[in-house]
DNA sequence: CCAATAGTGTCTGTGAGACAGTATAAG
DNA sequence: CTTATACTGTCTCACAGACACTATTGG
């Protein structure tokens, strides 16, 4: 059949001629957490940490997951159901937000075809209430990498934890990607530990070019502060001055200073644009 | 209602209960032109060029868009989809394919709502037989930046050309992106302009710390070949010492040697892993 | 005083930027 | 011989890595 206008082509359009299929989004919402030491003297230890819900249902039921929500198709961007869903959870709007990657493997959801996309959140903890939703936790992040093609995920909020390992395999070589493996796990749901995988790696790439760190930071911090940051996404050690040197065009240091930390008061810093 | 096992819940579950859309899959495929100069001497001219498909349907009837095609959910992930439709238009199987960004803007597509994840694919443009589909056409792309925030794009097929202007806009400050905007253009079809923006940002950024480039490259070439690529591809003109510093590792010399050229003739090199 | 972190000075080696110089083909 | 590119040598400057040193607090 042929139209004469687009108007025209469009006022009959079937939109049911080609299969349909569901969306969701899922958010890594990280962070950071500190663990006072036990000697007075020491700093806190900083560690990266996640936000995960509680399954109660079906499928997966009581494994943990990355907070989600099915797209609605009518009224929403991919976006707006990720900012949606912090929402929820943090009562939170002003939250950076990046689109991570699209995850559509056919059978990563039992109950039908379920295409995700993910999406990296950052934020600084003490901007959260203390009374989140009942059934998600902070999860520290331990990464163990064991050699080029293995690493290992260790989850820990506290009462439970958990590891997982997986396998990162080169797909043939027209492919970008790693294909990541997980092991058989009994406590993430879904694909869900392959997506943290990719977004900590997202995380440790940009953080070299680009100032995303700030938005896990509070409005004023040490460098102590902020070189652990780094040294825990980047999974190393850092040199002191080689560090400073590199930040010190994006801070600026206040009048304020921090002290009782049972040894000399370090500086407050603040990011400057 | 409340199930006693999964496979009972699966059994029971109704798809349906969430809306459903539609998947597509636009590729981005991307190779190097070639132009002879006049002068006998000179070398020839290289140029990004990407493969562009003109509409004979409505929407955007006559206009040119990204070769793509939409989503079979029962059977395919995206990726396979990429494939399927690289090989429809090269007759190639073995390119190397990344994804990019999944578009969702509401409105993206008249006909409905449509989000389309879109993936960069390069090759080298010697693997095409001659006769690739028809209604198919290589577009050179010519990028001039005119400021941080406006980039104009031209596209030149040899019969036809046309230029886009895009500009950058900075969202609000919880996303990572620009927030691209198209100026209202006659030639490119749904928001593909803006896809193709971000591939040619993509590569830029990856081409320093991969080795993506070498798929657009035939088996044997000139360090000076190499060279124009990187140009092209950085939008500007390196150094030749330090250029051969940075690729040294990547490729090795052969006993081949490039002659006929009206100048010195320069070794052929071969990509080393 | 001790222990721990804060913060700085400076040496060294690597590597990019820059420029100049030599080599060699076709016409 | 001219022209254009191929290819190399080397100087300089910026900067990361490394280490050592001083400063300052609570106990």
């Amino acid at each position: 059949m042929e139209y004469k206008t687009e108007e025209e082509f469009l006022k009959n359009y079937d939109p049911n001629q080609f299969d349909r299929l569901s969306m969701t989004t899922d958010i890594l919402l990280i962070s950071v957490s500190s663990k006072k030491q036990d000697n007075y003297r020491k700093t806190s230890k900083k560690m990266m940490s996640i936000l995960l819900a509680k399954r109660d249902d079906y499928p997966y039921r009581n494994m943990w997951c990355l907070p989600g929500g099915f797209l609605n198709p009518k009224s929403e961007t991919l976006e707006e159901c990720a900012k949606r869903v912090l929402k929820k959870e943090t009562n939170l709007s002003n939250i950076y937000l990046e689109q991570l990657y699209t995850f559509d493997d056919i059978n990563r959801d039992p109950r039908m075809r379920v295409v995700s996309t993910s999406y990296i959140a950052l934020v600084d903890k003490n901007r959260l209430d203390q009374k989140i939703s009942e059934n998600v936790s902070w999860f520290d992040i331990i990464l163990y990498v064991e050699d080029e093609n293995s690493v290992h995920i260790t989850l820990d909020n506290g009462k439970i934890n958990f590891s997982i390992e997986i396998k990162k395999r080169l797909k043939e070589k027209t492919t970008d990607r790693y294909q990541f493996v997980a092991e058989k796990n009994d406590h993430l749901a879904f694909d869900h530990s392959i997506v943290i995988l990719s977004g900590i790696e997202r995380l440790k790439n940009k953080i070299n070019y680009t100032d995303i760190v700030f938005n896990m930071m509070p409005e004023y911090f040490t460098l102590g502060d902020l070189q652990q940051v780094y040294e825990v996404i980047l999974n190393k050690k850092l040199l002191d001055p080689a560090f400073r040197r590199i930040i010190a065009n994006k801070v600026e240091k206040t009048e304020k200073v921090q002290t009782g930390e049972g040894h000399r008061p370090s500086a407050l810093f603040r990011y400057k644009k």
